[in-house]
DNA sequence: ATTATTTTTTTTGAAATTCAAATTAAATCA
DNA sequence: TGATTTAATTTGAATTTCAAAAAAAATAAT
């Protein structure tokens, strides 16, 4: 029998034992009522309650033990619980320059179907951009044979100064106009709730549920695509500024007059470190003759070429630098550098990485941990899909509060 | 009657009704219950329950209405509450290089006494140190009247990394040791619970306190004494990074093989802006005759000595840039620069905030406000001592919890 | 002066959440 | 087969919080 209940002010912005439960059980994939409650510290007759009525409303299943038996031990054997995949089929989607990506998972995080629609032109009208995130998402799910009603929630990411919050765009590579509410505009063609974040705040979160940052509360994520971006994970939580659009690290400033970024401002990251920058650093000093490729410059590079080799020098110490002042600012456990491709490996060198290190205040307490993470191609669709899979189990539980009988 | 209760779980972390109710009153300084109702969305109901328990244990109380009548409006008035000054007493310490600076608060934040101890060596044993500590707070407690045992908590602020969570010095410039468990020796002096974080995080929460952040949830402070420091609040809470010692602006890197710092390092803010920094300057531009002071550089370039201005013109800018990448990763809401003398205008200046204006990233929705906050020379200080007050009222509220009949 | 109105605060009884302790379940070991 | 061990569930109670009603304390209206 379900509990009814108005929600508890204090249930609204704090995890409520569903939610931690919940929370619990997706971080640790598959796990038992018993290790819920210490790793919760709820106790194991909550634990109880909780997950029955997960388990009533589908959100949760036991695991039945297909495996003979575990190790020998006595006592009653703890049954494990999972998400229920088949719960949601959630959609992520990510708009690059000259292509939308789409995935689509179920509630565990499985892969169902991927899709990707070639766009003609990188920037684009709003309402233009809005259908033709829906017929990617149709064909996607046509695709996979079923019907587009079927997704529950819909996350999208794109390059560019999101707030997250109101899914409110000021700016993007992607659009023709600045300060879109681009949420109200997709939310007139999309069968389901939306959930727009920037791209680089969507790997955080991909990485936060199924990638190295799984278990770890704090840590940064770095990603390098055409532009250089960071998300930050503080307390298991996207951290997003007050503007909702912190974690500009591309425009983090590593030189004083310095070099001029696409952003029209001088001096940032990006405008040492981006493909653009190698390239036009590539020609100047090529007068104007050669590298019009980055494959190509770096192949110049690793045959010895010393004009190649001195650019990606000092990019890859620009990097150090701004990652140095990352950690001192923000002192995290781990700094994950995702890659959709390993495109960057000079950047994501382990020298590199020493250069950091050594620029990082000194104490004696482990420096942080830095991992290197190469996903595929569906890296950035997937963030977008984490997201709502997040979203959409917020969602669920609240329901699970107002309604029921 | 008291009502007895074992600690729920959830109330170890998170706030507690009492807390949050607390920290209400303190926030606003005073204010009527039906307004705590509102600004928790706790019901009036329950904020009578908590508050008539909070007055009976003495940690607050109603103000009697002095002023004749307030606004002339129909019904019942409204009472308003205050933190209770006389619940404790409270002291905040600062150890400079060449003083110990004591304040004695009462609960509320009001100033009991202040003390300063010259000290005869900047760098001290551990054990000499916790020494002068509790001689300073013994003279400052005998200034007030009153015996040391009625100070209900000590909050301590040291230049340093140190990690406030475990009380532990990681590196002071008063300390001859690194590595220094200063809790522990602390405490076998003191005669009353302990608090030790690093200055700058402790003026942050001054200002949240009793400060400029007051009421705002999210803000840094810097401030500048030798060297640079940041204090970063985010959810109104210090943000402490993962080895409890983040938030080191002034060694954030600001010039790629820059100019060499007290660290060992180079490139450091810190060794653009900070005094020694621009001494070191001045001498050598000078061919090693001339300023011995700052206030003398300062002079001079106010009569308009080219040298002085370029001198004070880059540091600005390399604060401006320093500043600017802090808020293109935090995007914080408000910025506090801290002062307990005004001697660092040149860097507070309107045309530094301006330039940092500029090299943040631009989107439509305002940029952080800056404000420059001069205290006096016991900014540092009451800074411990906000701290403390705000350990002390945790401590308070659990053991409301724990014990009562 | 008395009654009506308004607003704040308190009281009261009920609902929800969570837990400790006891119990039951499901396995292995002897 | 019974003893032992560990996991999960049940049960009754404690705590917290709230909605609704009542009381309190003021001004406005008659």
């Amino acid at each position: 029998m379900g509990k009814s209940s108005r929600l508890s002010h204090s249930d609204e912005q704090r995890e409520s034992g569903k939610q931690q439960v919940i929370d619990t059980i997706r971080a640790a994939g598959s796990i038992a009522r018993i290790d819920i409650s210490t790793a919760t510290r709820v106790s194991p007759a909550t634990v109880t309650a909780i997950t029955a009525e997960l388990i009533e409303v589908g959100l949760i299943e036991e695991i039945v033990p297909d495996t003979p038996r575990q190790e020998a031990k006595r006592g009653r054997p703890r049954v494990a619980l999972k998400i229920r995949g088949a719960a949601h089929r959630i959609a992520g989607i990510k708009i690059s320059h000259r292509v939308i990506s789409v995935v689509i998972l179920d509630f565990e995080g499985n892969d169902i179907v991927d899709h990707e629609l070639p766009l003609t032109q990188g920037r684009m009208p709003v309402e233009d951009l809005c259908k033709t995130i829906i017929v990617a998402l149709s064909q996607a799910c046509a695709k996979g044979g079923f019907d587009v009603d079927t997704i529950s929630g819909m996350g999208v990411g794109m390059a560019g100064m999101v707030d997250a919050k109101r899914n409110f765009i000021y700016w993007s590579s992607s659009l023709d106009e600045r300060n879109v509410d681009f949420g109200a505009h997709l939310a007139q063609h999309a069968p389901c709730p939306i959930f727009i974040d920037n791209d680089a705040n969507l790997v955080a979160k991909a990485e936060h549920l199924f990638g190295k940052g799984r278990n770890v509360s704090d840590f940064v994520v770095i990603t390098i695509e055409h532009g250089v971006g960071m998300g930050i994970v503080i307390d298991n939580q996207i951290y997003r500024g007050s503007r909702g659009c912190g974690a500009e690290f591309g425009h983090t400033k590593v030189q004083l007059e310095g070099a001029l970024c696409q952003c029209g401002q001088r001096g940032c990251l990006e405008a040492y470190v981006g493909d653009y920058a190698l390239l036009r650093e590539a020609n100047i000093t090529n007068g104007g003759a050669g590298h019009r490729d980055l494959a190509q410059l770096v192949a110049a590079a690793k045959a010895g070429d010393q004009m190649a080799c001195s650019i990606f020098d000092r990019a890859g110490r620009m990097f150090a630098m701004g990652l140095a002042n990352v950690v001192n600012i923000f002192d995290p456990k781990l700094i994950i550098l995702s890659g959709a491709r390993l495109s960057f490996d000079y950047l994501y060198s382990d020298q590199v990485i020493e250069e950091m290190r050594r620029w990082v205040v000194q104490i004696d307490a482990p420096p942080p941990k830095v991992r290197v993470h190469n996903w595929g191609d569906l890296m950035w669709a997937k963030g977008a899909a984490a997201y709502a899979i997040e979203e959409v189990s917020t969602l669920a539980i609240r329901e699970l509060a107002t309604s029921e009988t």
